[in-house]
DNA sequence: AATAAAAAATAAGATACCTTAAGAAATGAG
DNA sequence: CTCATTTCTTAAGGTATCTTATTTTTTATT
């Protein structure tokens, strides 16, 4: 039995990207300082922002990195960043861990799950102006943080279009 | 130390509502035979469909069922279906399960997040006919049970759309 | 502070997808 | 088998959002 491994604590520079669209991942990232975005590239060249990952997040592919296939998407630094690194080694079948961390994995996954599963309801039953105006509601200091653009690209939206959004919302 | 507890096994007639938005969900649903969908409503009273849950699927609103908060979305079942429920105070606080259990949870939790997140990337980049082309290749099986409108719901058009959809890739 | 680079705003024209409405086809109840 | 109900199709016009291009503002660098 054993705990989940911490394999080191790094800086990554700002635009440093730490895993590549196909590659299979072998970390995953709990971000101590500074902040990681992941994203997709699509047919047409355009990206799509799954996840930021401010301080105490932790990001990466969940589906590669446990399972092995290519990665869907890219993980990039927004910010210079301090990163603890974990490795596949240390996680590799759940059922190796003592209890406690399973617990912990079992309420961390949950969370996410939540989380994306509202997202969704929001990508499919709310306009854009809706999803922006809960994208600040709920991540307030992001809102302040990030470039407009990848707010735009988290909520699925061009930068132009959440620029008309945020005129509209000012107007009233 | 425990197991997951199942209450008893019920038989759903066709429509009937087994969760209500709002509602706090005491139940998940283990589906034995038929089909369930969970969705929500939007403010402009349109349905949009969040998961089908057929044969040897699980259905419930995790947050609701785990933080006892309001449901976000109703629970109905598509087709006459029997399904076994899960208790609420068998569920209650993940770390008094036995180990073995939480181990399974977790993998569960997981492999409905590595789903859900798929189904984000599609929504924020693929266009509604990829997104149906997607869906049947994932569900051949659904595909040809359910009716197409509920097929336009979960990818987030309208049927009449996806009427038009259909119509140009049979004429290709 | 000056300059370069990145981000944001603005605007006009294009398109994916929606709305409404009506008719056709399929399904289900008796 | 027939009638009623639900589902699907078709089509015209409308709206949300995108594309492209240009200008302005902000941020970063020397």
């Amino acid at each position: 039995m054993k705990n989940i491994k911490i394999k080191e604590t790094k800086i990554i520079a700002k635009g440093e990207i730490l895993l590549k669209q196909g590659e299979i991942a072998k970390y995953g990232y709990f971000v101590k300082s500074g902040c990681l975005k992941s994203y997709a590239i699509d047919k047409a060249g355009k990206e799509h922002i799954m996840q930021f990952a401010p301080e105490s997040w932790m990001i990466s592919d969940i589906d590669s990195f446990t399972n092995q296939v290519p990665s869907l998407v890219f993980i990039e630094a927004l910010e210079k960043s301090e990163v603890a690194i974990v490795s596949k080694s240390g996680f590799k079948e759940i059922d190796s861990l003592d209890k406690e961390s399973v617990v912990d994995i079992a309420i961390k996954f949950r969370n996410n799950l939540i989380a994306s599963n509202k997202r969704i309801i929001g990508l499919l039953s709310a306009t854009a102006e809706q999803r922006y105006m809960d994208f600040t509601e709920t991540y307030p200091t992001l809102t302040q943080r990030l470039p407009l653009k990848h707010i735009a690209s988290y909520i699925g939206v061009t930068p132009e279009y959440l620029s008309d959004i945020r005129r509209k919302i000012a107007e009233k």
